[in-house]
DNA sequence: GGCATTCATGACAGCGCTACCAATGGCGGC
DNA sequence: GCCGCCATTGGTAGCGCTGTCATGAATGCC
């Protein structure tokens, strides 16, 4: 039998007899055959890598992500290949060159806040691309998250209807997504006729370094804006700021949670006094104290659709949908509940 | 100029003359020149590719473990490739022969759970191995971590001299890792003549159902022992079999931050009334009312360090120190303070 | 029955690189 | 001056697989 009448056994089993595929089966078995992927890939000029750029490794936002992609790519062929691009386009751009070079099977990276450059070498690159995170009605070529405008305004709505009435959006270094966030809650606003109180929406770009932690020495600082302590430091900032602000809703659940223990150590009755909101629904937003109110997304999901997505066009079936959008449902729970639950 | 010799001058630069490597060097510029890793390593039957192999994606301490690996390959040749063992010995077993099929470089393995033929084929494949987030006598090949066991009893023993007497160790599911803090912990007590209290200090192999959880229809189940949520129910457990406990060692942070807010549900005073000590020091520890006492694990640090290990022993430079131990540090906060700091 | 058509299998070459060994040239020692 | 040695460069082959085209067998049609 020739190598190549074993290697399309293989691979495109449905192209060869049914006797042939089942010899070639039960030699490789014996044999203890291992495909070599170095010679596949330098023979076919193609890999079965899935190329993911993340803007952060530890953001449990993204781990979520990242463990529906591993799930999804178990048992297929494909292979991950992760790069952390910090938050930053233009490193995002230099890793899209990088791993464009390797021709990987497909691409997935974070956002919509590409570069030019960045989105003409994905585009022109022939492979499949997927954006996550984030939706739009422009993409490179598909994309498959939520309008985090649609889930802004949705939180706000709903700590309107609970009768807060001074609402505070409270965040740390504003990127792509997190600007949605907020455009939401302004148009909720807009729309109930609130005034946006004054205070800490967002930190100036400048201060972007004091965001940059290293908790050991020698580590490599990265941005890291859902941290607790930083929730209390700008809660304690936006009371001193917006004392008559009657409810915040937080960027993410760190923060949340730490405008939470801020409220419990200045004695500040939560939802009574002040309503608290986060964003993401992480694990521990069903026990805190009082229950934290927040935004829950689909980030698994996301991920596992994507890498389906990707080995559905790999395997030729075609793409439904260019826009998948996941949506996001407000968790109403006790730290926005005024009136009582319903 | 031959196809060798400009191979050469990239890949062992320091075995050509001076001129030919700025010649090459000039000519990889101008020529746009990226070299195929699949032809290389279809060639020299070996990869730039360190597989890694953790038992979580989702927690924290991996995914700080996985920062320390990734920015300690930027700039070195080396590729990272994520394996997920689910904390299953023999789905870890399963990818060690999947990885080491594809010959890597390098593997970095968590703990020291191996089974007998993981460990064979691991220190028969003739490549650096490490072993990360413990310590051992015997390593595979070469061993960064922390010991546990003493990790535990320092906790321990620091719960013992802010005079509490009836403490607790409050667990999930138990791992090789949590089962070395337990040991810690019982050899403190007994060191001190205290006893162990009645109480949950582990959930039987049989629930362990209940801890793989799936937030979303599809989702694929995963072994979750730090939810805050089991902390919280975990803790009332605790006080039902055994109401005179007056500390808890709690596995990780994040069931510490559960029984934090159940005491506070409760109107358990804490540190009075209750000291709550966590594992891992997280970067909510400093942020929670009362602030939690808890041990920093250097997490990043055995990441970094793994890969330069990694790529000295590659270079060609010996290996210094079979066993490193990046130690553990009591972090002493409020939620264990009964003497008042100091 | 003869020819076109489809299907299954095979031969060959080559993907881009590096291991191995050969060749070259400059140098010092005798 | 000749030899052997080292440092540097080059030639050849081949890593294991798959793209392309060729071949042979089976089938359908008039």
């Amino acid at each position: 039998m020739g190598a190549i009448t074993a290697s399309r056994a293989l691979r495109t089993p449905n192209l060869v007899s049914e006797a042939l595929r089942r010899n070639v089966e039960s030699a490789v078995k014996t044999l203890n055959y291992v495909p070599n992927f170095s010679a596949r890939a330098l023979a076919s000029k193609s890999t079965d890598v899935v190329g993911v750029l993340i803007p952060s490794l530890v953001h449990s936002v993204f781990t979520d992500v990242l463990r529906g992609i591993y799930d999804g790519v178990a048992g297929t062929e494909l292979q991950v290949q992760i790069g952390n691009t910090r938050h930053d386009a233009a490193e995002e751009e230099r890793l899209v060159g990088l791993f464009l070079r390797q021709r990987p099977a497909a691409m997935i990276v974070s956002g919509t806040g590409q570069t030019p450059l960045a989105r003409r070498m994905l585009s022109s690159a022939g492979i499949p691309v997927v954006q996550i995170m984030d939706i739009s009605a422009d993409p490179i070529d598909q994309i498959i998250g939520f309008s985090h405008e649609q889930a802004g305004r949705m939180m706000t709505e709903h700590l309107i209807a609970q009768g807060y009435r001074r609402i505070a959006f409270l965040s740390g270094w504003m990127n792509q997504r997190s600007k949605g966030r907020l455009a939401g809650y302004r148009q909720a606003l807009a729309a109930a006729g609130l005034p946006e109180p004054r205070g800490v929406h967002s930190i100036a770009r400048e201060t972007v370094a004091e965001l940059a932690t290293s908790a050991e020495p020698g580590e490599r600082p990265m941005l890291d804006f859902s941290r607790p302590s930083l929730g209390r430091s700008l809660f304690r900032q936006l009371r001193a700021e917006a004392p008559d602000v009657d409810a915040v809703f937080c960027n993410n659940d760190s923060l949340a949670l730490g405008v939470l223990f801020e409220c419990q150590a200045q004695g500040i009755d939560v939802p009574r006094e002040v309503g608290v909101a986060g964003f993401n629904d992480l694990d521990f937003t069903d026990s805190t104290v009082p229950a934290l109110s927040s935004v829950r997304t689909h980030r698994y999901r996301i991920g596992a659709a994507s890498v389906t997505a990707i080995a559905d066009r790999l395997a030729g079936r075609g793409r439904d949908d260019r826009i998948i959008d996941v949506g996001a449902v407000i968790m109403h729970r006790a730290s926005t509940d005024r009136r009582g639950r319903g």
